[in-house]
DNA sequence: GTCTATACATTGATAGAC
DNA sequence: GTCTATCAATGTATAGAC
């Protein structure tokens, strides 16, 4: 599949510029607007640049959607790592700057056949990290808890990432609402003061 | 805004047809997708065809995007209607053929003016809807209920359309998990044998 | 009401000079 | 490593014949 023209080095600085660019299009434009022309402009770089550092466009989207996972992936290993995960997780999803991006991703997979075989192989390997990592908190709290500590954390995840959608659109019916329902399954479930079992020893 | 070349009616079925390709091809292959071209092979018309009947695509987007509008508040009056409201959202969102489609639009919404003035008139006038026609009901079961009947049936809502979309993509860790969370509630918050207490009388 | 022809902008991608 | 030049394909939109 590699193409015959003159290509440049994985490691220069262009090249991470043309991401942030190709990450900030799609956050305030959408995926659509992600052409090279709009990239470079907004890279500061001319359009033909784009092909020096990748060979399509589809490429660069892929290598931006890949550096994507790996931070979402640090964010939930920091979130599983804090005392209390379920607000942690609520916190961070709930974040109206991420939720656009992500809104974007997901819109993309349903017809970016790549994306999508990432997207869902990512997801999956989420919540097996979440299903393991969160196995032994929660203690039995009643339907509050049905399902589980994964259909917990997923629950708030959910809510959170359309929440934090609809705040960037302007849309705020209802949040206060919810909010008080999330917050008080929080309370419940992870009150202030609570610790993580050990795991080892 | 009118414009000087020849337009169609407004009731002729064939604009009806290029507004079906339009949900098809969003559906189907996502809103970038929504080409005059695109749209029209899958009307089985050709291209000038879509201009005989819409000024322009946006015209032909938003035309479309208003239908939709009109059947997702059928199906939400349904739902109020219901003998058991909150079950009723539940089944309804989480279909995943719906859920694609809303996602497009949602995504749509974050950069397209006028889709996202009318999503978020369309949302809050939603959730007026939903808050008064369930204010009645839903006693207090504690934490359950935080947040009211509106808090609760934004959750469910939310929860069934990330679900639905994940399934449409092939994605489904965790799925029975939120499930059996979700389905815990309805049973406590909806128990079989509920019957809306009379508004009126 | 639908077809052919057509103008004109934008996009992805390549080649080669500097 | 970046610039100029260039193309074929695809997009929106219009005009007029049938």
């Amino acid at each position: 599949m590699a193409v015959s023209r003159r290509m440049g080095p994985a490691n220069a600085v262009t090249r991470t510029t043309l991401m942030d660019a190709t990450e900030a299009v799609m956050r305030e434009e959408g995926y659509a607007a992600v052409t090279s022309r709009r990239v470079a402009e907004r890279a500061g770089v001319n359009q033909q640049t784009v092909y020096y550092y990748f060979e399509t466009m589809e490429d660069l989207l892929l290598a931006t959607y890949r550096r994507r996972i790996q931070t979402v992936l640090e964010k939930v290993e920091r979130a599983l790592a804090s005392e209390r995960p379920l607000h942690a997780f609520w916190h961070a999803t709930s974040d109206p700057f991420d939720a656009a991006l992500t809104m974007e991703y997901l819109a993309l997979a349903n017809h970016n056949e790549q994306i999508r075989r990432e997207t869902v192989e990512f997801g999956e390997r989420l919540r097996r990290l979440e299903g393991e990592r969160l196995a032994h908190r929660i203690d039995d709290c009643g339907d509050a808890a049905a399902g589980g500590p994964l259909g917990i954390v997923m629950a708030i995840t959910y809510i959170g990432y359309l929440l934090g959608f609809e705040s960037t659109l302007g849309l705020q019916g209802g949040h206060r609402d919810v909010r008080l329902l999330v917050e008080a399954w929080l309370r419940r479930l992870e009150p202030a003061g609570t610790r993580p079992k050990a795991v080892s020893a």
